[in-house]
DNA sequence: CAAAATTCCTGACTGC
DNA sequence: TGCAGTCAGGAATTTT
């Protein structure tokens, strides 16, 4: 559920908080959520004694620049939380599975219901090793992804990241051209766009006022360019209200802060209710095993 | 190769 | 009240 507005969220109050602390102990408390390591030792092993220098994000991925070159990354899933802490007396939540400590005694807990998501530390390629990034990427003419593609291969495979690259109409146009897939099933897709999921696709494509299923290959160039001029919109906006928190209030940032988004959604989680634009009741359905929210009257 | 289905997980909720 | 069944969905994996 957290996407990249939430994401992002979080990511600004960690690179307020955490940049230039030291990591003094790593508690793994479920290997589950360091899955990609051989073992819990191996993740406390790349993290303690290290000091943080950057917080980054690419897709709903958060990226912790370590000085020892290696890179924190920190998926949240569907479910997962980072929550700050003044010091280790704080009770820590259930479901807490990692939880750093600084030097200042100040803590950093992972806190994940479900366990979709995880933390890694990526270890950048070696002197002239070859990282094969994804070809929508690619298209990027700036921006820093494509260097924190190069830096932390496990994301070199994600697609074009509505900030971090910078990819005109034009070459936004040769991307939908290039599939034959639903517009809603493109934009969530991570190796196509990254960043988006199951919310912000709904209400980009009713801000955009197209139908989910449309075939990417069928819009004209009016449409493509107010698809692409309204990924950002939306989601700079939401970025600005600290992210949606849904009624399961799963998404709160490291201060324990719900985002207020929540309160300006046009048709997620408002079916039945009136069209903001139009008046005829918001419509829901189920498209590829996904909750789906959509105004037929307004989108086409 | 692409596209669609399956799987992982826990808690909230539904119906009997 | 209890309990089996269902649903929520990001993304890696498996199937078509």
């Amino acid at each position: 559920m957290p996407e990249l507005p939430e994401v992002e969220t979080v990511r600004s109050v960690l690179a307020r908080e955490v940049i230039t602390k030291k990591i003094k102990l790593v508690h793994v408390t479920d290997g589950r959520a360091v899955r990609r390591h051989k073992n819990a030792k191996d993740f406390r092993d790349e993290l303690e004694g290290r000091t943080i220098k950057s917080v980054e994000r690419l897709g709903k991925n958060i990226v912790v620049g370590l000085d020892s070159g290696r890179h924190l990354v920190i998926h949240l899933g569907m479910t997962g939380q980072v929550l700050r802490a003044k010091n280790a007396k704080e009770p820590k939540p259930k479901h807490t599975h990692v939880v750093i400590t600084f030097t200042s005694g100040e803590e950093l807990r992972y806190v994940d219901q479900r366990t979709f998501g995880e933390l890694y530390v990526s270890t950048p390629p070696a002197e002239g090793e070859e990282v094969e990034v994804s070809k929508f990427a690619r298209l990027s003419i700036g921006g820093d992804g494509l260097e924190l593609r190069r830096q932390v291969p496990e994301l070199a495979h994600l697609g074009i990241d509505p900030f971090e690259d910078q990819v005109g109409w034009d070459r936004f146009a040769a991307v939908l051209r290039s599939r034959t897939l639903a517009l809603k099933t493109l934009l969530t897709d991570q190796d196509i766009v990254s960043g988006i999921g199951n919310i912000y696709a709904d209400e980009i494509l009713f801000s955009a006022g197209l139908m989910y299923d449309r075939v990417s290959e069928s819009l004209s160039t009016i449409e493509i360019r107010r698809l692409h001029r309204t990924i950002p919109e939306v989601l700079t906006e939401a970025i600005k209200h600290g992210g949606t928190t849904l009624s399961d209030e799963m998404f709160v940032n490291p201060d324990g802060e719900m985002g207020t988004y929540q309160e300006l959604l046009q048709v997620h989680t408002r079916e039945g209710l009136p069209c903001y634009q139009c008046r005829s009741p918001v419509a829901k359905v189920v498209f590829h095993q996904r909750a789906t929210y959509f105004c037929a009257k307004c989108q086409g």
